[in-house]
DNA sequence: TATAACGATTTT
DNA sequence: AAAATCGTTATA
């Protein structure tokens, strides 16, 4: 030992003799007894009193490679104290007596050789410090190797994360010294410090001591004016972790900003492990079975389906009997909106009836008129003279698109367009059938082996235009103003009159188009009436009294089936 | 601001 | 020496 630093020793001996650790005033450190705290301090491990590293002779640097340190004075009392030097430096290191040691942590190991834990971290405990397994549910437990995680989070397991920690321990805190981690405030550290005899179980603490600021600023502000384990001015030095230095930016506000952040992601992640912990929790419930005293299976609220099914069961005939009284007592205004509905459909299914009659007295009008025109004779005028007048006029064929002249203008177009419809088959595998005759041609294609869908009579693939005699009469039924029937018939010979070729057809299909429509509106309406059945049924079934109602929000304005148009 | 990442320390 | 896990920084 160098003689300087033996005399200091003594001198704090002196010091400590006529004082004492414990009796030092408030903010009073180190044989100088004085207030400063600003500069480099290292901590009894054994009376908690600190030093002025220059006061006795203890570097920073010093400092990093001690393990346990112990002032003069205290190793004089008790021989069996020794300086306790890191393994790996400390031996190359210089020996001297003196020397601080770094990490607060292991301070704390130390202190707290009795309780194992390496961390300030849990409060011993809760139910989570406890706890002896993971959980290998959880992020963290499947970060970790053993369950396969690439260990890249390492962190405990969330079920075992003290719950205290980061909670108010403070009422505990004399006991429990770690807890006091949890709340950061400057006012608990500084209690806890000034508590310093109940050494040091709380270790991690006084990692954040070493960040230089803030350890300081704590001591200064104490009421009580212990000290915290260690501090210096300069960051760099003191901390021997390298956190220490990487952190050093920041302020001590900023410290306690984030304290109290801390603290609030410490309960938030809390509730996220009671979350785990309810998913975990396989207390058996009893189950929910009418009379039943068993034991629910997991993951469900009966012992069995049979109990599921006999709740279900009571249920039903619970509520079902008052579902059916009122299902009785007050109309169901969708029910009423059916029945008017059936009702109108029907009605309209009338119509058209009705209207598919008509049209079969047509086709027999038809009929007679063409048998009545058989009867007439030709008329023996020409009419080739008309011809001219209109000789100007020039139309093209809606099929070819060729031009063609008025005489044989309608003559033309209807050949072509048979011939263009004649190349392609409209086709379903569905035979029509429909009441009466089918006005559909109903070709079967063997090959395809479908049903030609075109009307009968303007079907030019599957059904040949009659052959025309010499003598027959057009037979036309003449009109004036367009509409209007004279009466009279064209009577002039049907191979020859090019205004009203192929009349018979053409007025057959407009009648059977008619009544296609006809049919596809029976359909719709049978479809809608089928479906509105569909539906009544469910309703006043079981399952359709237990779901369905109707409920009057207005006393004053009950509902009424509206009515139908 | 929350989360992921990771060197470091502590425990086994 | 390996596993556990802390405390801090980096990153999203």
């Amino acid at each position: 030992m160098l003689p300087e630093r033996q005399a200091k020793v003594e001198q704090l001996i002196r010091i400590m003799d006529h004082e004492g650790p414990g009796g030092a005033y408030e903010q009073e450190y180190c044989i100088c007894r004085s207030k400063d705290s600003t500069r480099f301090m290292i901590g009894c491990d054994n009376c908690e009193e600190w030093y002025h590293g220059d006061c006795i002779g203890v570097t920073q640097k010093d400092a990093e490679l001690i393990k346990h340190f112990y002032c003069a004075s205290c190793r004089e009392q008790d021989a069996s104290l020794e300086i306790k030097y890191k393994h790996k430096k400390s031996s190359s290191k210089e020996k001297h007596s003196f020397h601080k040691h770094s990490s607060d942590r292991e301070f704390r190991s130390r202190e707290d050789s009795n309780s194992k834990k390496k961390s300030s971290r849990r409060c011993g405990e809760c139910t989570a410090c406890h706890r002896t397994e993971d959980c290998a549910r959880c992020d963290y437990c499947k970060d970790m190797k053993k369950f396969g995680g690439p260990n890249k989070i390492r962190q405990k397991c969330r079920l075992r994360q003290c719950l205290n920690f980061g909670l108010n321990m403070t009422s505990k805190r004399s006991e429990k010294p770690e807890c006091t981690l949890t709340t950061e405030t400057e006012s608990i550290r500084t209690e806890y410090y000034s508590g310093a005899h109940d050494d040091d179980d709380d270790d991690d603490y006084m990692d954040m001591d070493d960040d230089p600021e803030y350890g300081s600023e704590n001591i200064e502000k104490s009421p009580k004016g212990k000290r915290g384990r260690k501090k210096s001015l300069s960051d760099s030095g003191s901390a021997k972790k390298k956190y220490k230095k990487r952190g050093r930016k920041h302020s001590p506000d900023k410290k306690t900003k984030k304290a109290k952040e801390n603290a609030s992601e410490l309960k938030r992640k809390r509730f996220e492990v009671e979350d785990i912990r309810e998913i975990e929790n396989d207390e058996p419930q009893q189950c929910f079975g009418p009379g039943c005293i068993e034991p629910a299976r997991p993951n469900s609220k009966y012992c069995s389906d049979a109990c599921g099914l006999k709740l279900a069961k009571s249920r039903i005939y619970e509520l079902l009997p008052p579902k059916i009284q009122q299902w009785q007592s007050s109309p169901c205004v969708t029910e009423e909106n059916n029945k008017k509905m059936l009702e109108k459909i029907r009605r309209e299914q009338l119509e058209c009836r009705q209207k598919l009659a008509e049209l079969d007295l047509k086709h027999q009008e038809l009929d007679g008129t063409i048998e009545r025109a058989k009867h007439v004779s030709i008329a023996p005028e020409q009419d080739e003279k008309d011809n001219e007048d209109d000789l100007e006029l020039s139309l093209y064929c809606v099929t070819c698109g060729a031009e063609l002249n008025q005489k044989g203008a309608l003559r033309h177009m209807e050949k072509c367009f048979s011939k263009f419809e004649a190349q392609t088959s409209f086709g379903s595998i569905y035979k029509t059938r429909i009441e009466g005759n089918s006005m559909f041609c109903d070709y079967y294609n063997t090959q395809q082996k479908v049903y030609c869908k075109r009307l009968k009579v303007l079907c030019p693939e599957h059904t040949k235009e009659p052959k025309v005699g010499p003598e027959e009469v057009c037979g036309c039924p003449l009109v004036i103003h367009v509409f209007k029937e004279t009466g009279e018939v064209c009577r002039a010979p049907k191979k020859k009159c090019n205004k009203h070729y192929c009349w018979e057809k053409l007025r057959r299909a407009e009648i059977d188009l008619e009544r296609v429509r006809q049919w596809l509106k029976l359909d719709d309406l049978f479809e809608q009436e089928r479906n509105i059945r569909v539906s009544m049924a469910n309703r006043v079934g079981v399952l359709g009294l237990m779901l369905h109602q109707t409920v009057d929000h207005d006393p004053m304005n009950p509902i009424r089936p509206p009515t139908m148009e």
